[in-house]
Order: C-alpha cells, then structure tokens, then sequence
DNA sequence: GCTCAGCACTTAAGCGCATCAGTAACCTAC
DNA sequence: GTAGGTTACTGATGCGCTTAAGTGCTGAGC
C-alpha cells in the first residue's frame, strides 16, 4: 500500500549530498570539462550507493538526445549454444564501454525490429543476419543513430565455413564431397552459402562439385541419404551444423555404415554434444569471443562516428578435427 | 552530412494531419474518454504512415510514468530450441496485449539485471529462473512496476518433469532408476528439483531411491556411469536432460550396452535431434506455447494490478515415449 | 587596489511525449 | 431564449534528466 512509493531520482539523491542534481549528473557522467573535487564526489556517489540510485533509462536518453542500449537482433532459429557464448562476450565489452545490451529475437510474429528499437530507444541496432533495406532504414528513422549489421561480412565467413569443411576432407584425401543440407527453410540463405564455400574448395582443388542432399533430423531418412552418397561415391559429407551431422551418423548406423571409414562426417558449430557424438564430430569451431569483442568494437566506433568494419578474419572459424574424418 | 536530421516527432505528425500534438497522443493511444471523430482519425493514421512514425519509448515512459517495455531474463545456460520457442510465444503474446518484450542473457560480466532494467526503463521484468530477494528488491526500485518470476512455480514444474521420467520408467516396469547430472555447476539448482522429482515417484511407488551419478558430455565417461549403473542393478536412467541422455546412448555403445534392453534411457526437452538419437530418445516434452502464452497473461494480469500465479499445471509437462525405453 | 581567470558549483531550459484542464462550437430540453 | 450538456478539440504542464549559461568566490598578476 505505497501507492506513491517514487523512484529515486537526482533530485533525492541531490538532497542527500547537498549539492544541486546537476552536480549528481556531472559526477555520474564524468562529464568532461568540469571540475568537481573529491570530496564532493565522493558524497555523491555515497548518496548513489545508500539510496541504490540509477538513472533512468527513458529520462536520460530523452535529455541526452541518445541512449546507451544497444539491441541485437537475432534470427530465432541460430540460438544456440555459440550464440550464447557471442552474446556473453559481445554484452560483456559493451559493458566496458558502458553501453546495455539487450536482444530480440526476431522473426516471431509481434513486434517488428523497429518497432522494439523505438521502444527502448536503441542507439545501435546489431545484427548477426543481414537486414534488408527497408529494416535498416526504418531503424535510422526510429533514431538507431547507427544501425550495424554484417550484412558485408556474414556471408564471406559463412562460406569461409564451408571453405574449411571442404579443405580438410580433401586434405585428407577425399575427392568426392557431399553436403547435407538442413531442413528448415529459414536456415537455407546460410546453408547455401556454406555449400557455396565447400564447392570452392572443391574446385580449387581439383575435385568434383559437391553432391547436396536435403536431409531432415530422421534416421530413416539420414540412412537413405548416406546410402545415396554411397551410390555416388562421395566418401566424405560436409554437414550444414552439428546438429545434422549427428542425426546423420545416427542414419548410417542404422544403414549399417560407419564413420569415417564408409563415409567420413565434418560438421560445423562445436555443439557441446558434437564431442559426446558416436565417434565423436570433427567439426568447424569459431572464435566467438573474439567475434563478440571485434562486434562490440565496431559498435563503438560507429558511435563515435567511425564505419569500422569487421574483417573477415576476425570470425576466424577453425578446424576441431575427432574420430569422424 | 545531415547534422539536424532530426527524428520524426508527434510534432510533426500533428502539423501534417493539422491537429496538436494533444490529438496526435490521444488517437494513437486509443486513450479512453476522448472522441475523436472517424475522419480526424484518419487524417492523423495517413499522416503518421506517410511520415513511417514512431514515438519515442523514452519519451513515452517519462511523460506516462510507465513504459510498454518487459524485460525477460534468461539463464545463459538454458538457451536451447525450447526456450526460443517459448521466448517466441510469449513474445508474441505480449504484442497482442501491447506490450513489447527484449531479453537479456544473465550470468555474463557486464550489467546487471536492476541495471538493464533501469536502462531500458522496463515495467515488468520477468524471469525464468528464480531471481534472489536483493535483486527482485532492487528491480522495485529500478522503476519495474512490478516483477514476476516463476519462482514459486519453477520448482514444482522441475520436479514434475523428473517425476514424470520416473512414472514413465516405473509404469515400464524397471524397479531401481538411476539419474545422471548435468556437468555444469549452474543447472545444478534445476537438477536437484528434477532429481527430487524421479525419488518422489519412486518413493511413491514403493521402489528403490534412484542412484544419482555425476555425469559429463564425453563418451568414455558416460560409458563408465554406464558401467556402474549395470553393476548397481538400475535398469533404467532418468537423464537431466536430452543432450546429456544422447551423450549417455552413445558412452553405453561404447560400453557394448544398447538400450532400452541393457539400460533404458530417458531424456527431457525434447530438443530436435532426440528423435534423431540411436535408438530415438524417449523424453519430457513441455508445452511451451501454453506456457509463453500464460507467463504473458501473468504480465499482463501484474500490471493492471493482479497478483496471478502460473498454475503449475500450466507447464504441463507430458510424455513423448519413443525407442530408448 | 583592481582586474580577471579559474574553481565549484547552481539555475534554467528543454528533450518528446501524456495528460489535465480548459474552451469554442454546436446541440438539445423546456 | 438560455442553462446545461456534449463534441472535438487545444494549451499548458511536467515526467527526470542533460547541458549551456551563468554566479559568487578566491587568489594570482600587475
């Protein structure tokens, strides 16, 4: 029953340290170009501390003329494992420069990008799919004062991925490649792109074209898939993910096929199972850490007006090689 | 090189259609009391298509005192295909209700939750892991208007799903069941719950309490558990969850075990590749669209003043029984 | 002794919106 | 014919913060 129970606000905390709540916000923010000496600052930041003072968000970027949110749009069907582990490190520099990520998982019916970035009020809006051209207006439109997707360099990585796979079954002495694709439609952009970099491998080398096959998570239909392959006498798979290339080790047990002797299995991803898999999954792995940190930069600087952009590099996908190649 | 590109405000709406501001407000708020005229109404929908406005969020917040913004939580070890789904659904339900929904990856260094939440000027911040008093208190402050957590229901939900592994198992006919735990310190909590769950049924049933072993994602280790199972006569495995029943399937080949005869083998989320498993894995599916659907109606109920409560039952957890059983 | 620079602040304006308190115009009802 | 109500708006105010523009003070410089 506190039906006026106000958040604190610069005013109290002002109060508190006796000073005017301009000080709090130049104490708060560093403010360059104004000198405040340490006594004072250290009776404000204690009035912070005792009356677990934040600013608001809404109250801020509205005065400031810009926020510190950053929103990450990510395509729903890519959460996985990795993603988290981008989003940890990608949230975590952020945090350094003192900036608040969120996300949205896009794709669901509702609210569309935009829609959410004028929502929270984002200053930047990243993205780990490409953003059409409309999205990406409509977001400048809705005050991202920088929208950075990598729309550029999504796709050379991608196929780099792909490129790997490929490499390292003809290097171990594979001529004849094939690529299970995955099921769902939504994950078919980046499926051909990583297809696209295994048949450029392919052709670097001398080798034949890749053979793709849709497959879908079933054993059954895996097992058909393997026996196909087999008839045409690929004797190595590039799997789209993990995920696929799991189920596809499933399907050859049961065609009574073993890896990597019949066929030799490459997946992609480094899920925590794909160590676990039956034999265990060589498997393309990236750097997320330092993808995150290399995004983080990027947002950065193109909020201090720069248009960095990420090098292909700095994905830097590589190769786990187990007991399926 | 457009340094007063400024942001299309209601301003500008309202001098489009030639209303105030006031007008602008009013129609695109559906505010209750004031009529508006159909053709007025118009004029200012056109004018706010053709100008591809949105107002502001931080504004917005800071003139109502409230803002549309719920702010989910996330474990960032339990992103998986089951909690996209459910993040999807309650997403979408948000948006029906008018509200929009962004999440945020706890656990990594960087913001903290009451952080992101005064950032982002959330009004309710929902969770799915139960949030400790000093954080729930500091969301208070921060401005959530209020907080919902599933704390209260979340345990009872964990060990339905361990009792309805062990039900299963029981009705199957095995006598003595064994639990293997997940690897990662911080889904011991749930685990613990899941683990509770399966002793209940079997206390229940008048059977053996179920010998719980440390397991990790690694074949030879999981052939071992196996191993010790067999030799401690359980006949049946409740795993924490499918990843780590799957990593189970494959250490029990390794150890010259099959399921369901040697061990029978059970699962829980029902993540893709369960049903792509060798043998497909018998598991717990949940309903997480009745559950994103019902999380977003306790939102919804808690801001206009509720106090509602997730019925346990709905999380209905059910059983999908397959081949490893 | 007076000026002027710098220090340590404060005051006030205003960000874009929601919302309260009008108000002019029109319409009954008697 | 006018008090009283309704309709369709508008103007002004303020949410909590940032920030430009002061203000009073001290001390150095001449």
């Amino acid at each position: 029953m506190s039906p006026a129970a106000k958040r604190t606000t610069s005013a109290d905390v002002a109060r508190a340290a006796g000073v005017s709540a301009a000080t709090v916000s130049y104490v708060l923010n560093d403010t360059p170009g104004q000198s405040i000496p340490e006594d004072t600052r250290r009776r404000v930041l204690e009035a912070v501390r005792q009356l677990d003072y934040r600013p608001r968000g809404s109250a801020r970027s509205l005065a400031a003329g810009r926020s510190d949110v950053v929103l990450l749009s990510i395509p729903h069907l890519s959460i996985g494992p990795g993603i988290t582990r981008f989003v940890e490190h990608f949230a975590t520099s952020l945090a350094h420069a003192g900036l608040t990520l969120v996300t949205h998982l896009a794709g669901a019916p509702g609210r569309s990008l935009p829609d959410v970035c004028a929502a929270i009020d984002a200053s930047v809006v990243a993205s780990i799919e490409p953003l059409d051209d409309d999205t990406a207006q409509a977001l400048r439109r809705a005050g991202a004062d920088v929208v950075f997707t990598t729309e550029v360099e999504a796709h050379p990585t991608m196929r780099g991925t792909g490129r790997l796979q490929a490499e390292h079954l003809i290097a171990l002495g594979h001529r004849r490649l094939g690529y299970a694709m995955p099921e769902h439609q939504l994950l078919r952009k980046i499926a051909d792109d990583r297809l696209l970099g295994v048949a450029d491998a392919c052709a670097q080398a001398g080798a034949e074209p890749p053979l793709a096959l849709d497959t879908r998570l079933d054993t059954a239909a895996m097992a058909r898939a393997a026996r196909r392959w087999r008839r045409e006498s690929v004797t190595a798979v590039c799997a789209y993910n993990d995920e696929v290339a799991i189920a596809l080790l499933a399907g050859m047990r049961r065609a009574g096929l073993t890896a990597p002797g019949d066929l030799a299995v490459m997946g992609a991803d480094d899920i925590p199972l794909a160590q676990a898999a039956d034999p265990p999954l060589s498997t393309v792995a990236f750097d997320l850490e330092k993808v995150g940190r290399s995004l983080a930069e990027a947002v950065v600087a193109s909020l201090s007006g720069g248009r960095p952009r990420l090098t292909p590099a700095s994905l830097s996908p590589y190769v786990i090689h187990r007991a399926s190649t």
